[in-house]
DNA sequence: TTAACCCTCATACTTTAGGGTGATTTTTTA
DNA sequence: TAAAAAATCACCCTAAAGTATGAGGGTTAA
């Protein structure tokens, strides 16, 4: 998204990089002037140093490029989740058990009674059961309700 | 943003591989003990072809490669106000026309088909056809569904 | 160890919810 | 004004939810 002023600092550092290689070598062989070299084998010799150096380049600019990110911002709708204290006070005043609330915030995410039964391991009786006292408890008359009340309460987020 | 660790291994690896430029360097100096350097000419124009086959090395590198691209999809989390805002966008979006808001604000309230009909001084068939539309528009299955995705949306407090 | 509680499950039944289809009337929009 | 969208309703059927009652087994605390 927002690369591209990246890129004149890269290359610059890799010039500057580069600029600096070809000043060392400069020096290497102003000290040793006196280093012999046949004539002939002169055109290996640039170029090896043409492919080395090309080498270097493409390895150089391979490495030290970063790569491009791409940012794709997803929207994601949350139930406050900061915000959600358990009220444990609530539970307990109204006598709810654990199998229960937990019956109860699977109830709050949607699923069917068979879904949770599935869910948990257990018959769909034994759902139905836990909803039985978790409405009475709760005061309410259906799964809507319940799910409605125990939010406010702070009983599920 | 997060680049700064990234320096001390960039730099290592620069200076390593100038360190083994260099042993090379002298290693093929040893191997070409018996060569004449005629003039300084020479190295300039070694140094010359460095520098060039570098940067056509960088050139070719960044420009005949494809673009490295991360596609990196970050959630944004959207907090749910406390002042409640209705999502109108969301609404257009997902086509929900003023009645069926209506019908499933009722229904996130707890109240049973029967109970929003008569509120609503309809029949229940008809509330029945709402939920219908609704439940398609929204893409759940039961009501319960509807209620948590509608919320997430901010289609209904 | 007995009472209280929790979790489990079953059977039988009633009520509510939901799917599919088709249709009429009103309102809005192109 | 014609077409599209919205709102209304009916009928039939299935699925899911909810009610009522009873009961067995496990844990726990008085």
């Amino acid at each position: 998204m927002a690369n591209t002023p990246n890129f004149l600092a890269k290359n610059k550092s890799i010039i500057l990089y580069g600029i600096f290689l070809a000043m060392l070598l400069f020096l290497l062989k102003w000290l040793e002037l006196r280093f012999i070299i046949i004539n002939h084998a002169f055109e290996i010799y640039a170029g090896s140093i043409a492919v080395i150096f090309m080498a270097l380049g493409i390895w150089l600019a391979l490495k030290l490029t970063k790569p491009k990110t791409i940012l794709i911002e997803k929207e994601v709708f949350t139930e406050k989740p900061e915000t959600f204290i358990l009220n444990e006070k609530e539970l307990i005043r109204l006598n709810i058990s654990k199998r229960e609330l937990e019956v109860l915030q699977l109830m709050a995410e949607g699923l069917s009674n068979q879904e949770i039964a599935l869910k948990l391991f257990v018959s769909l009786n034994t759902i139905k059961t836990h909803n039985a006292r978790l409405f009475e408890k709760l005061a309410v008359k259906r799964r809507t309700q319940a799910i409605e009340t125990a939010k406010k309460r702070n009983i599920i987020p």
